[in-house]
DNA sequence: TATTCCGATAGTGAC
DNA sequence: GTCACTATCGGAATGAG
């Protein structure tokens, strides 16, 4: 029945360095329909289309430490220089943030600690660092405005909660962000969080999407790592010594749409085909 | 790495009706490298290709009762005449004789009864009548010899202890059958009897070669529906009302190689790689 | 819990 | 155990020279 798609390159519709233009901070949303980009919705890839077999990024020209495996993203904060804008969003001297190379949603970026001494704890040890938790709570602040205005980007033109904002816009071109209504407020949808055992060595706070609309969302543990308290959001770190998400398990539990509450058992067949509505839905709220 | 096959029409290399000519005795054995015929060796299917979506066999041209799914096999008792020589190996007033559509070792027939009375009984309570028993167990020896002799076609060439017979048919052609070297005894090779659950609800006792070799041995159950007490020989029936293949389950044992009984465990892929050197091995005998 | 490949396991539906 | 189809579940390898 279904025809197999070609996959298209991966990350061609992410945040990229070049938009970021090198700075720290967010730049203003661009906003949708108005300037074809490489922000603009190409081919979305319908399968995940990694670069190689290897889960880190292709490697740099340099013969440095090879990162592969557990230690794939050692090779971003090492030297992001060597990666393209479409890898790396931004990076400054103690962050790198990229674009997943598996998003788990429709946004889904990753902050790194450029810190020596904590990118390779636990992340409920790094965070036991009080100095070390802020730095990294305020960068992810910044990184959340930034999925936020790529969420506006992406499905603002579809949001009924932007219209009186995407009617200001279609007034005056170019437009006065300050003078703009409001619109949604895309950073509610944005999640910030560690995973509560990573799979990746290398310190990495999550910041995306609610949605779960992504090719590459493809497994019931992709799914409830971001879906059930296995995501620990950065406010609640320091955790408790007896905090149950220290040892619970939490990825094999039954799928449950995170917008309606419905149990998919086992199916993540079922939660796939469901998200795709939901997915429909949410964007037009 | 490895290419796919386009499979073959499924029972190119299968005894024929024609080759039998009506007759409900087996012909004299056709001898290898000899006559080219139906039996030559051809593309082999490496794929199992069954002629449609059901089990059954394709349908004549009659708007008859349908058999499908469990039924399958009643097609062929009611009219065997509607089959071509490649399905229909041979019929009679009392049997029907055809190659397996899924062929679990490298000859496989089925001795098919068309008598109503007993058809669709379970086999352990159609063959608690003693002259139906006996009835089936003669034929059966006749099929059994058949089997044998396609055995000798297609492996004869190969097998060391043919060399004699085939030395003595290549000095004198056409052959005197009589004066031959009795060659291999193939029917020590050959295993009749029934399923202790058949799938198909029709009785059939299956007449096969032991090596297991053919695409269509697929699963696990496949092979350990030939190579456990789940296959029950005619001679050991009627079952005593105590004897435990009534009851016992077999199919989900450890997969154990019929010649050198090495123990595969559940890793049917292993057994199946191992079973083509065995093979090899055993037509050289 | 990084992905990918392969394979074992499980339920369904066939008319 | 008839098949075929889909999907879930389970382990092992994974870079690079």
């Amino acid at each position: 029945m279904s025809s197999q798609q070609r996959p298209g390159e991966h990350g061609e519709d992410a945040i990229t360095e070049e938009e970021m233009a090198g700075t720290t901070m967010p730049a203003p949303a661009a906003e949708p329909s108005k300037r074809p980009n490489a922000f603009t919705e190409l081919m979305a890839p319908k399968k995940p289309k990694p670069p190689t077999h290897t889960t880190a990024a292709p490697k740099p020209h340099s013969r440095a430490p090879v990162f592969a495996g557990r230690d794939g993203l050692g090779a971003y904060t090492a030297s992001p220089q060597s990666y393209g804008p479409d890898r790396i969003v931004y990076h400054n001297e103690h962050f790198v943030v990229i674009n997943d190379l598996y998003p788990k949603s429709s946004v889904h970026l990753l902050l790194l600690s450029r810190n020596t001494r904590k990118q390779l704890l636990h992340p409920f040890d790094a965070f036991e660092d009080a100095a070390f938790l802020a730095a990294c709570r305020a960068e992810a602040a910044k990184v959340k405005k930034l999925v936020a205005a790529e969420l506006r980007r992406k499905h603002g033109a579809y949001s009924a909660s932007e219209k009186a904002r995407r009617d200001a816009m279609d007034a005056n071109d170019p437009p006065d962000t300050d003078g703009l209504p409001a619109g949604r407020d895309w950073e509610s949808e944005v999640k910030t969080g560690v995973h509560a055992h990573p799979s990746m060595d290398h310190l990495h706070v999550h910041v995306l999407a609610r949605d779960m609309h992504s090719p590459c969302m493809r497994h019931r543990k992709h799914y409830n790592s971001f879906n059930t308290p296995f995501l620990v959001p950065l406010e609640d770190l320091p955790l408790a010594p007896n905090d149950v998400r220290r040892h619970a398990r939490y990825l094999d539990e039954d799928l449950v749409c995170w917008r309606c509450g419905r149990n998919f058992g086992k199916s993540f067949a079922k939660l796939k085909e469901h998200l795709e509505g939901e997915f429909e839905a949410w964007r037009k709220e």
